[in-house]
RNA sequence: GCGAAAGUGGCGGAAUUGGCAGACGCGCUGGUCUUAGGAGCCAGUCCUGGAAACGGGGUGGGGGUUCAAGUCCCCCCUUUCGCACCA
């Protein structure tokens, strides 16, 4: 960016005597009757009603759809949508079908909680907080299409999620399994890993405790390569797909076979050898010498099988100490490890030794097998675990260039080096080790190369009232009984009294409710008394957006392959990992049913920043809430939607103040001022000169700004125009002022209408309802029918940005010493010449030697002297 | 501990490939109009010396590369976010 570019700097512009304006009359922009005006205009046009089958150049703009779970709308909220929408709409304008819908995410504990606390039915408080949340999504003035507005707690929708839940279950990606889970206490509901992230309860943050229950999982875990692999196809925010990277967590390894001193039934013996084996994951083969011990999980099955009778008091002891403890506590590293010997051994497949079998906390159940090998000298966990223990360590790894004593050692060597004490590896690199031992292993039938993935499957069940019922019956004779499709949906029943949780789902006491015939032998039978976790519901509604009023199929498959995937979705940071993870997987699993087809949903994501207050989040505990009511109130909708996106870059954020958002409403009433006393009668014709530099100056960067969500710099380069415009229009300047001003040389502005045509419409993507006004002032003859929406976008004209003068800054041994004006294509040789006649370069060049030039063309000249 | 991002005036924040640091806005100062001004308009506003012209310094700290560094490299500090015994 340079200065001789900037349409309205006049560093060089003389003092003139202050010259009062003639025409300006100060008045504020009266949005009041101006806003409602717009929006009552584009809902009887049906201005936002998309034309679904027609989709021509189609382009879904997605936001994150909101969570009706209080009656307001929170700055968050306006935050997330309105820069959206006027993404959406600049879209529009360059000549998009736009489709923008709203719904409401209005199952869930959030929802739940809050008629919970009120004492009344969540339907009646949710529908509730739609109707006034609806009516302050209708105040952004977004173009949002209401006629394929969803809610996902209506039987219409959750119909269809429950319908999504039974063609998984025909694929096997949904079954039940007792498992130890995460359980909120407070909640009273178990919790999806991702749900539960650092042990605590992601909605109340409550420790989370670990209890064994039957649960309904989806096998996201089948997919975990695929959503690893796809990633590389999106254009998403590189710290979200490294965080879903992350969560997937794949490693690659081995799993090694280690046998017991005993047959346990149900357990492999495949040699025969009257030893049943269990298997490790590891991802350092190459330590397989180092093995001093082995160590289970406390929940590991084997345990009960192979603990000796001395030991089992102390091994029941333990088990019980660490089924108390909540996840935060065992899973904190600062606490010291602890664990207990079972009394039993293995035996280390390549060299026979015996291996003390513990357990410990630090073992995790749900990771890999649930069972390690410990290499104390070169796993730091184990290290530490060993020195409590007074278990041997041995070295097999060298590290290059010295040599490791375990009585020495204060902490493991983890690092690559060269395998000692390792047989016929000696002198293997530990990189090459891996692979070379897990070869011996195989050929042994002892081992094979695998890969684990610390993500895990996704409990779906909640123990809750106000979601949508599992669709299955349990059936004493037929089992897992799917309910017929022509059954759905299976209604939450309405007269329910006591929702609040008790620990089981309210539904369990419902005989009305649990008691039916069982489809297949027409026995009686159980409904499945929990509900679906609201992640599921989030999982397609971006589908059933396109096809809401379908009552005989959850989406059109015509529409939908016309429209999908998203091509823009904007929404939070926090929804990174569990509802970006999750729709990427129902989709995938919904693309291998056929049943869409497309595997991804959303091409391009982006994330806003979060608004903060005095340095804080919003929360009504800080009492820091900012009331987008209030704003919107005071300073009309356009203005207070411009200040945020004014405030800061729209992907980091931001801290509100109350102070700034006067410096937009002054834009507003200048620009409005403007129109209103020249866009009766502005002159016709083609601008000219530097207003004709400023404004395909102006076009040019507000367009790349949109393009990459930069929508301050675009505002700041629009109040760039405006500023020079009102200097142009009210104070026609001398004819010698600096190249960077808009000068007329006369009393108006030659093509004025032009530039007031196109400057409406560059505003109205930030500001829509003015964008509208302004442009239909131009011009009585546009009908209010007409939508500056329905314009194109403005084309600048590169030929228009060419400039008969540039600035060309002079340096002299790399300070700023001068600025010539020249023609931008001056050769090296004239600029020298000039910087020699310069008198301001005079005493920096006097009796020097120019030792060095450095010309870059139409910008820079440093003369190295000396 | 690991991973990612960021640190620029009184404040929010701008600055293609390294090429005029501080755009735009808030706030502040002075002026103007006014019965009044917390409205509008005009001028000024990184620090520092100077009446000014014009100098000197300056993008968390330290070093380096370069004619030239907010931008590239190395070390350190701080903040935010994410993960956190994942074998």
């Amino acid at each position: 960016m340079t200065n001789d570019q900037r349409p309205t700097t006049n560093d060089q512009r003389p003092t003139t005597n202050n010259q009062q304006p003639t025409t300006i009359h100060s008045m504020d922009y009266p949005f009041a009757p101006i806003e409602p005006k717009w929006r009552a205009v584009w809902d009887q046009t049906g201005a936002h009603h998309t034309d679904l089958t027609k989709p021509g150049r189609k382009f879904y703009g997605l936001v994150m759809f909101s969570y009706p779970s209080a009656k307001k709308l929170h700055i968050g909220h306006w935050y997330n949508f309105a820069p959206a929408d006027s993404f959406f709409r600049w879209k529009r304008m360059q000549g998009y079908n736009v489709f923008e819908p709203m719904g409401f995410d209005a199952f869930g504990l959030p929802a739940e909680n809050y008629a919970v606390a009120r004492g009344v039915h969540p339907g009646v408080t949710t529908a509730d907080s739609i109707t006034h949340i609806r009516e302050q999504l209708q105040q952004i003035g977004a173009m949002y299409d209401w006629t394929r507005e969803v809610n996902t707690s209506s039987p219409e929708y959750y119909r269809w999620t429950q319908w999504i839940f039974l063609q998984l279950f025909h694929r096997g990606l949904a079954y039940q399994k007792q498992a130890p889970v995460n359980w909120c206490p407070s909640c009273q509901t178990v919790l999806a890993n991702e749900q539960a992230e650092g042990g605590s309860c992601e909605r109340c943050g409550t420790p989370v405790l670990k209890r064994d229950l039957k649960q309904w999982f989806f096998k996201i875990t089948q997919y975990a390569d695929r959503l690893l692999e796809s990633l590389s196809r999106l254009d998403w925010p590189r710290k979200t797909k490294i965080m879903q990277e992350n969560w997937i967590g794949r490693s690659e390894g081995a799993m090694i076979s280690f046998a017991l001193e005993k047959l346990i039934e149900g357990w492999p013996d495949p040699s025969g050898s009257g030893f049943s084996y269990f298997e490790i994951f590891t991802t350092r083969p190459d330590t397989l010498y180092g093995v001093t011990y082995m160590v289970f999980a406390p929940e590991h099955p084997l345990v009960a099988e192979i603990t000796t009778p001395k030991q089992r008091g102390a091994v029941e002891t333990y088990i019980d100490s660490v089924h108390r403890a909540t996840d935060i506590e065992r899973i904190s590293t600062e606490r010291e490890k602890t664990g207990v010997f079972t009394g039993a051994y293995a035996t280390h497949p390549l060299t026979g030794d015996r291996l003390p079998i513990w357990i410990a906390d630090y073992v995790l159940m749900g990771y890999g097998t649930g069972a390690v090998m410990a290499v104390p000298a070169h796993d730091q966990r184990d290290f530490e675990f060993a020195r409590k223990y007074q278990l041997p360590i041995r070295v097999v790894i060298q590290p290059p260039g010295s040599s490791l004593d375990p009585a020495f050692m204060d902490q493991a060597y983890e690092e690559p080096g060269v395998m000692v004490n390792s047989a016929e590896f000696n002198g293997t690199a530990s990189e090459e080790g891996k692979s070379a031992v897990t070869r011996k292993l195989t050929e042994l039938n002892r081992g094979r190369q695998a890969v684990t993935y610390r993500l895990r499957d996704w409990l779906v069940s909640r123990q809750r009232y106000w979601g949508a019922p599992i669709p299955i019956i349990h059936c004493d004779v037929c089992g897992l009984v799917p309910v017929p499709e022509d059954q759905l949906p299976v209604r939450l029943p309405e007269n329910v009294k006591e929702f609040a949780p008790k620990g089981k789902s309210p539904l369990a006491n419902l005989p009305e409710f649990m008691d039916v015939e069982c489809p297949i032998c027409g026995l009686p039978a159980k409904r499945d008394p929990d509900t679906m976790d609201t992640f599921v519901d989030s999982s397609w509604y971006f589908l059933r957006y396109l096809s809401p009023d379908r009552d005989d199929v959850a989406w059109d498959p015509e529409v939908t392959k016309a429209w999908l995937p998203v091509d823009q979705y904007i929404g939070g940071a926090e929804h990174s990992v569990m509802h970006l993870l999750y729709a990427r997987f129902i989709i995938k699993a919904l693309y291998d049913a056929r049943l869409v087809s497309f595997d991804e949903p959303f091409t391009c994501l982006r994330h806003q920043g979060i608004i903060t207050h005095k340095g804080d989040k919003m929360s009504k505990s800080r009492g820091n809430v900012v009331n987008p009511d209030a704003f919107v109130e005071k300073y009309g909708s356009d203005v207070f939607r411009m200040y945020m996106m004014f405030m800061g870059d729209y992907e980091q954020g931001g801290d509100w103040s109350d102070g700034g958002i006067t410096g937009i409403a002054r834009f507003v009433n200048r620009l409005w001022t403007l129109y209103l006393n020249h866009a009766e009668g502005a002159e016709e014709g083609e601008p000219s000169g530097d207003v004709r530099y400023a404004l395909h100056y102006t076009i040019q960067h507000v367009t790349q700004d949109l393009e990459t969500l930069h929508f301050n710099t675009a505002i700041s380069r629009m109040m760039e125009l405006l500023n020079g415009l009102l200097e142009a229009a009210v104070q026609p300047p001398p004819l010698s002022r600096g190249v960077g001003g808009i000068s007329s040389g006369q009393g108006g502005i030659p093509g004025l209408k032009i530039v007031l045509d196109t400057f409406a419409r560059l505003v109205a993507p930030f500001a829509p309802h003015l964008g509208e006004e302004l442009w239909h002032m131009l011009d009585a003859k546009r009908k209010e029918t007409d939508s500056v929406f329905d314009q194109p976008w403005p084309e600048y004209d590169p030929a228009a940005l060419v400039r008969d003068k540039v600035t060309l800054v002079v340096q002299v041994n790399g300070k700023l010493r001068d600025k010539l004006e020249v023609n931008p294509d001056i050769d090296q040789e004239s600029v020298v010449a000039l910087a020699k006649m310069s008198e301001r370069l005079t005493p920096y060049l006097e009796g020097k030697q120019i030792r060095k030039v450095i010309f870059v063309p139409g910008k820079l000249l440093n003369l190295v002297v000396g």
